[in-house]
DNA sequence: ATAAATTAGTTGTAATTGCAACTAATGTCA
DNA sequence: TGACATTAGTTGCAATTACAACTAATTTAT
């Protein structure tokens, strides 16, 4: 008696699908401190993100690490001059480019945020294992890269 | 000698914001075989998929499945309604809600791409072992829920 | 039974986004 | 050297999105 089989397919088992809705879940929670206290969306706290570990990138550099598009990050720039959080300066050897760099009140906010941002991180994770932990940051890296070959 | 420590947030290691990167690249390599293919956006996609599995499902529902804003639903079922991809009928025991079906047309689609996102799926994860896999599997689950709580 | 609260879904509108076109600067190479 | 291609960044604009306001139906509670 052969079933017939309908194709089908199961969302919450869907790898791609179950990763979106973590990774916004996770992402709206700490969005919404990023604009409660500090008025930043998430774009302009990841771009002082990137500039705190690397002052003096350029949009582009900004851009290829956040994978954010380049007239979002242009744009966001722009705000973040505005408000003084960032300082931009022509770059000396190429002078399409600008470096940029955290103002001192820039790096005052970011200060403030990244304890509460490894705070959050570690509280999301004290749900694993410390084995868990290391066997799936090192999955997230191989996923990574191996999405990007397909 | 002491040494001054600098606030600092290693955003590469950071897992809120890799679990972004990752998921955003696995879901806009997807998405881009659905444009392509059959003209489909994300959220078109999630419908479907939802009511491949849920038939008769309503747009709170998929709202709720898909964790997409229930006015962007309410739009891509207007446009799956105009290609004839979705049957909508409103619901018997409470004329407020609607219930959102798979025509035949739009089940002919769906059984087109469920074979392709499954391999997609399974190329995907063939970078990791069968442990690894079920491991992950169960650490998203965990993790999806624990975020919630926070 | 009925007034008030809640829920499903739609729609108006302002803000955000993504893409392509554009300017200016630099690199390539015959 | 000088034409052509490439790169960094900005901007215009159409499309998409988010939020709130709204209608209609249902539920709750008095």
């Amino acid at each position: 008696m052969a079933e017939q089989q309908k194709t089908l397919l199961i969302l919450e088992r869907y790898m791609p699908y179950r990763l979106s809705i973590v990774s916004n879940k996770v992402s709206s929670i700490v969005a919404q401190t990023y604009k409660d206290k500090f008025a930043l969306s998430i774009t302009e706290w990841r771009i002082m993100a990137v500039l705190g570990e690397y002052p003096g990138a350029s949009a582009d550099e900004i851009s290829l690490k956040t994978q954010i598009e380049k007239s979002l990050i242009s744009r966001a720039i722009g705000n973040l001059l505005k408000r003084k959080l960032v300082v931009r300066n022509v770059a000396r050897d190429d002078k399409r480019r600008s470096e940029v760099t955290l103002s001192k009140a820039g790096y005052e906010v970011y200060a403030e945020i990244v304890p509460l941002s490894l705070q959050y991180e570690k509280e999301l994770l004290d749900c694993l294992s410390s084995e868990e932990q290391t066997m799936f940051s090192d999955v997230i890296e191989r996923l990574y890269e191996h999405a990007q070959t397909l």
